[in-house]
DNA sequence: TGCGCACACCTAAGATCTTTAGGCAAATAC
DNA sequence: GTATTTGCCTAAAGATCTTAGGTGTGCGCA
């Protein structure tokens, strides 16, 4: 019989393309088996099992956002920064839906340490380096961009802007403009 | 045999129980169905099925989470009626995890127009009428606290802000602080 | 108080998924 | 060209979901 060449990479990506097209929560080992039309059993000497699977998944989604903000990112600086940096983010997220969510499976320690989780981090710093922020501060800003980003397009994702006027494109370009008079102008601590 | 009184409600309740004990991934059918020492079938005749099942799950805990905003807001306004309007979600999920994880469920249509997704948006809309926005505008803050609201408590809940200092508590209320002033000034549409 | 009916819960069974154990054949190594 | 590795397979057990059809309980009503 032909091999079907599978890999631990090869399944990553299937399982990847599967996620777009059926949903994070519809990968599952067996699905992934038959798109390379091999038995299930097989896949279990490429991976530990299910759970391992999808955070492979996770870790190359990560990858793949980190690599597209690093592009975004590379020449600009300031507002410019900051508005490609989230578009970057929404834009994966319509290009690659399957794969959004898989970027925010929930991974045990040991994976996030090895996730592209830093360099996301490390990027919201860079982009902060435009204004003028406290370390502290950036530090709340930092949490501030990851959860604008992430919550508006969970949230548009999810349908909780589809029935409603106006448009989430305007939302979304108002949002990012107002963080970034927020960030210029950055409230001291409350008394 | 005795019967075990089984009805939607209290499959839901304990379905709500399971998922903050467990995770709201585990909860299913056969779970809740050992937890009232029934056999799995027995659950068929009072739910559709295991999609229902979550449905009902998340429709539950939008509820009380829209019963605790509206008692947070009652007599508040402003600034104040904002940090206890935020303090209710972020407090929410970490008493109820697992509920809170139901709220983000994706709801078909229906019962998205049955849920109390629009009591939540209502609320929003009334604590920012202690600020000064436009028709327009107010749709787009509207939008903008659910982000940070969920995307925060998401990520914070996913440990992504496990691991760096300071505590997640004084980023939270900094980031409600910058929502506030940030609310005082919103930015006029870019030109 | 007793009768009948509705329905609450059950048994049975098929389908899908996960995971492990052990086997055969194809690729690779010498 | 043989030997070894290893990729993929068969087999099997356990879990979940879901449907179909059966039985006894408890309530409404006479």
């Amino acid at each position: 019989m032909v091999r079907a060449g599978l890999t631990v990479a090869r399944l990553t990506q299937a399982g990847a393309e599967l996620a777009d097209e059926v949903g994070f929560e519809q990968v599952t080992v067996s699905a992934v088996a038959r798109r390379f039309d091999v038995k299930v059993a097989s896949l279990y000497s490429h991976l530990k099992n299910s759970h391992d699977l999808k955070t492979r998944i996770a870790l190359l989604a990560l990858e793949e956002l980190a690599d597209r903000g690093a592009t975004a990112l590379a020449g600009r600086a300031g507002k410019d920064a900051l508005t490609a940096f989230a578009d970057v983010y929404r834009d994966y997220a319509h290009e690659h839906p399957g794969r959004y969510t898989a970027a925010r499976f929930r991974l045990d320690p040991e994976a996030a340490a090895a996730s592209a989780g830093a360099r996301h981090a490390q990027m919201m710093r860079a982009i902060l380096r435009g204004y003028d922020l406290t370390e502290p501060d950036q530090t709340h800003a930092v949490r501030l961009l990851g959860s604008v980003f992430h919550g508006y397009v969970s949230l548009e994702a999810a349908g909780a802007f589809s029935h409603s006027a106006p448009d989430t494109e305007e939302s979304w370009s108002r949002i990012v403009d107002a963080l970034d008079a927020l960030l210029r102008n950055w409230p001291a601590p409350a008394l």
